[in-house]
DNA sequence: TGAAGATGCTTTAAGTTAAAAGCATTTTCC
DNA sequence: GGAAAATGCTTTTAACTTAAAGCATCTTCA
């Protein structure tokens, strides 16, 4: 100690009035992303060792999965928060794959409907099984209240996240 | 109720032997997920608007700048967890930009020592300084009790993931 | 009605990424 | 020393990604 005494810090001290010190949180988020490599990569993997398949297209497929009646582009765009050419393409690739169908919608003749076909559908739950597992073997060592806690503060960072990026500065 | 009783489940139960209601975890990861598209994308964003620097080149720069007598691209590519072909057209551009210097090793010339220039230490700090405020600005909304609770959580999540990464299967 | 704007999607240009094959150099081992 | 294997990096190919510009269609509103 040297006799120099800081201000106190707490939860409600605002990030702007103490400008050094931040290497806390850079720490949480390098973790953060080491972890979301590991898991994707993983999950990567997987899906195109055993099913000759990309996390892309099996994000959609998921979101088609959900929705009987089919989904416009730009809803999946929207769901899988990415930009709209990129969804563009994605549904290209699974169309010559057989596993989506796109038609032009009865009213807006702008507007796309994508479906999953009835092989589409056959091949997505088979790969949705795998996955759940894949993911149940990583988070599964957690206990329930961890994943519990986890998923609350996660929720929290989320928030805040979504809240940044709609400020736009 | 119906009468039909379940096995209790605890957190010592295994993955396999509760081969349903994996739903918990893939929420989890769901959200996971989303967290990590909205801090990358907002990023990414503010890299690009205020620096016009992406975020893999960024985080390039991040390594050498922790590396003061250079590194060699093997082991950019190892703590960068990218492919070996990634870096060599990172690096490119970098050099290309004046940011780094490449040149070939003394005592091997199959390898090559990439360094920053004094040019791209500069910039990278500025980078830095700004990065590590837009991260604080996140994870700040955090008391420092659950960052440290997030931390460990993730401590767990990340040996979990990295045990079936190296199993291969 | 009919021009102006909004909307839904596609195209284009540039960058990131991995896997696999390839090339040059170094190391190993007989 | 010299063949064989290992190592370090690059190239190739294919996929994903965004931003921005573009095209077709629909909606609004004077």
């Amino acid at each position: 100690m040297n006799g120099v005494s800081f201000p106190p810090l707490d939860a409600e001290t605002k990030v702007s009035e103490r400008p050094h010190d931040h290497k806390d949180e850079l720490r949480l988020w390098l973790r953060f992303l080491s972890c979301n490599v590991l898991i994707e990569g993983n999950i990567r993997r997987r899906l195109r060792d055993k099913f000759d398949m990309t996390l892309p297209r099996f994000d959609l497929l998921a979101q088609l999965d959900k929705a009987s009646a089919g989904m416009k582009l730009g809803e999946l765009s929207q769901r899988l928060m990415v930009s709209n050419g990129n969804v563009t393409g994605l549904v290209e690739r699974l169309v010559a794959q057989g596993l989506v169908d796109r038609q032009v919608a009865a009213n807006d003749r702008r507007s796309h409907l994508v479906k999953l076909t009835a092989e589409g559908r056959r091949t997505f739950r088979a790969m949705a099984a795998a996955h759940e597992i894949w993911i149940a073997e990583i988070f599964g060592e957690l206990t329930s209240g961890e994943r519990a806690n986890l998923m609350q503060l996660l929720a929290k960072v989320k928030k805040s996240a979504a809240k940044m990026t709609a400020a736009k500065d």
